[in-house]
DNA sequence: TCCAATTTTCAGTAATTACTGAAATTATAG
DNA sequence: CTATAATTTCAGTAATTACTGAAAATTGGA
């Protein structure tokens, strides 16, 4: 790995975080390295820098851009696949959490609605009916919550989360969180 | 396993979860379990009603410990631990974000401080710093935001996320986002 | 069309992670 | 303190997941 030391401890890390967010080692370390690079990167110059095979490069581009952390790019007269990461932070953080509802969350909400709907055969079912159906609000009003606010400008996005909780005394004070407000 | 179909689904569904999330299926099984039950069970229990060793559940149950998605009850006149999740699913939310932030963000947030502390050597550098910065700052805002905003009842939690992005509007109006302004 | 460059696939193997059973440890009641 | 019930540890093994190299497929230019 012939990176810069501060490059190289950036994609040591992310090597070890990728296990921990359900992708591996390799694929971490690919993403961390495009994420710093200033240019897009092509297969070769990926395995050679982080020394591994060709092949293994190829599955691990694959994934991420399943996970649209990464997107291809071409340069005029060169017929190689060129990768980068998406430049605005605000923009990776979306796709991210995107990615996860789909994969995670929306499997969860199906399975959840179909045992809603079973018929329950005993207090047992009964009761976990009931803390399903817990669950299930929780995940619709946070993924909910979370669809409309994506879709707000990182700038309006920023100064909410810079408001951070004080969003809730100037709305108690404008009267919004009154119950049956409608506004 | 010996579980009516409905539970038997979702603690197979959270031991494929499970994994995504980065713990095993094993663990996965056993939070499902106890997330379902309506009373405590000791470890006895959970081995027998998912099939696995004494020894797996002991270890299982003390990483979910350590994420806080299980606590340990007893019962009186009664030696054995028995283990329940918390039953409130804010509260659940909650300390998995917090685990996740200590395990996953903060080792991210030092790495990525000591990083912008060094020296550039290279252009290659200064730009990777750069980079870092932005990642920096993003992660600053979210998780002092999430800080903030954790501390709210779950009622005010529940009304702002009801509210969605129509809390852009409020606020707008109010005039609460200009910059400069102090409450 | 054919050729060469590039990417993908996949079977085999390496590495890692999960799980078990037996032994060691800890805790409690008598 | 001793006996026993309960839990934890850990070495060995099973199962899973990651990685490679060679071969196949795809792509684009001549």
């Amino acid at each position: 790995m012939n990176l810069s030391p501060i490059n190289e401890r950036f994609v040591l890390h992310f090597g070890e975080m990728g296990s921990r967010w359900g992708v591996n080692r390799t694929v971490g370390q690919m993403y961390a390295l495009l994420f710093l690079s200033p240019k897009p990167l092509n297969s070769d110059e990926i395995a050679e820098q982080l020394g591994f095979s060709r092949s293994n490069v190829s599955m691990g581009m694959k994934e991420l851009l399943s996970w649209k952390l990464c997107k291809l790019v071409h340069k005029p007269g060169d017929r190689r696949d060129y990768f980068e990461t998406p430049k605005d932070v605000w923009e990776i953080f979306r796709s991210l959490v995107e990615e996860k509802r789909k994969r995670e969350i929306e499997p969860t909400l199906t399975l959840l609605r179909d045992a809603l709907m079973d018929e329950a055969m005993s207090d047992e079912d009964r009761h976990a009916q009931q803390r399903m159906r817990e669950m299930h609000e929780l995940i619709e009003l946070a993924t909910g919550w979370f669809d409309e606010v994506q879709h707000l400008s990182p700038e309006t996005l920023e100064n909410l989360m810079r408001l951070g909780s004080k969003v809730q005394k100037v709305l108690s004070f404008a009267g919004a969180l009154r119950p049956g407000n409608r506004d």
